[in-house]
DNA sequence: AATCTTCTCCCTCAATTGAGGGATTGCATT
DNA sequence: AATGCAATCCCTCAATTGAGGGAGAAGATT
């Protein structure tokens, strides 16, 4: 029905006066479709199925099944099928969810018509659009969780060490390890001692416990 | 010396062309200066010191110290500068360093004049840039990390077993913990059979791994 | 009243672990 | 030749741990 290169989208938002808005900005641009818009997510799999959107616009906050949910349950049986968020909050939690939800965007709702196209054509080319703002948060996360397990001392551990050190850490007996590598019980424990003493530590627990919160292993 | 809304930029970029276009660029569009560039990082401090930028420009490639230790130096000296990352490669690598080191965006070479003039302006007001290519390798760094940690199962663990089981994951033998909590011995230690059964495990290394895996703790 | 859960305390026995000692081989560096 | 280091093996003793048993008190649920 469209020509190849026009963007279908569909949108799901609550409030009607913003979605006829998006809806006359979408049907206003070249390049651009709106081919359905939905006040709610309780019909979606229909709602998709008839409107066939390159691109999903996602109100988070909806009654009933919420965006991000929704988000999941389309992406589950539409992996294709590019969503990108909308919302008037900036929540840590919220942005987490809806990229675990897997979400291809995350905008504000204070975005420029013109930041809004090209963020749904920026998606559409397989792209993830973030507002600056949102993008922020994202590395404040993302550092929180990464950095700490970047920043490693090195202990200076030998192979063996280290082959050994990642056995205790499963949580493997040192009889076991023994086994399991093909040397003697003893050799086993003089290379843990040695662990011990190069980690300052004094017990397997401690051990495990250092090289897992340090990504020794 | 210049007005207050002008940002000024300083450029740090290998290639003498393609800093002579962003210096162009930059001076030729109304609200950015360029108050320095340079050809390598060698002498970062003393080029930051005399052209006193808002925000620096700098490429990831240089001979010398490379744009991503430069980073971390200038972060660490001027916290308050923001740094704008150019490169002409996607390597997952390369983007982790620069969140890493404390980058605040990190966009492509082939990127507009006028996005870029936008990521800078976006940067300079406490925002983080990231071109949609880019921003989507960043989140699916981002789920291959988090969310394995989010899909947790519950274990039923009650707050006694919670309690000692942290104090386990940092190494503490069931003596100390005893002393610490101010329960018996014995007491720690059916609390600890207990922790085993519901995790299904078999030894302290093993729990220890298992809450750390987990993030149960 | 009966049951369940949580938390508390105790005992025993065998296995595992931590810390000390000593010893040999092979390889690389000095 | 000498030194250092990784890797291997062995022994002992005391402490800790894992697995089994039993038992009581407080609180919630049925």
């Amino acid at each position: 029905m469209n020509a190849n290169k026009e963007i279908q989208v569909a949108i799901f938002e609550d409030n009607p006066i913003m979605m006829d808005a998006y809806r006359s900005i979408l049907n206003g641009s070249p390049g651009y479709t709106c081919t359905g818009s939905f006040t709610s997510c309780n019909n979606w799999k229909h709602d998709i199925e008839k409107s066939k959107p390159d691109v999903v616009l996602m109100d988070i906050e909806m009654a009933g099944i919420n965006g991000i949910n929704a988000t999941r349950l389309i992406k589950k049986e539409f992996p294709a099928i590019r969503i990108l968020i909308q919302t008037v909050f900036e929540d840590d939690a919220k942005i987490f969810e809806a990229l675990c939800a897997g979400a291809n965007g995350y905008i504000l709702k204070n975005t420029s018509p013109v930041k809004m196209l090209e963020a749904i054509a920026d998606v559409q080319s397989g792209g993830v659009v973030f507002n600056p703002a949102i993008a922020a948060k994202l590395v404040t996360l993302f550092q929180k969780f990464i950095v700490p397990m970047a920043a490693t001392v090195d202990y200076q551990l030998t192979e063996r060490e280290k082959e050994i050190l990642q056995l205790l850490t499963k949580g493997m007996p040192m009889p076991r390890i023994a086994e399991t590598i093909l040397l003697s019980y003893h050799t086993v424990r003089d290379h843990v001692k040695s662990i011990y003493h190069k980690l300052h530590v004094a017990s397997a627990t401690e051990a495990v416990s250092k090289a897992l919160r340090e990504n020794l292993v």
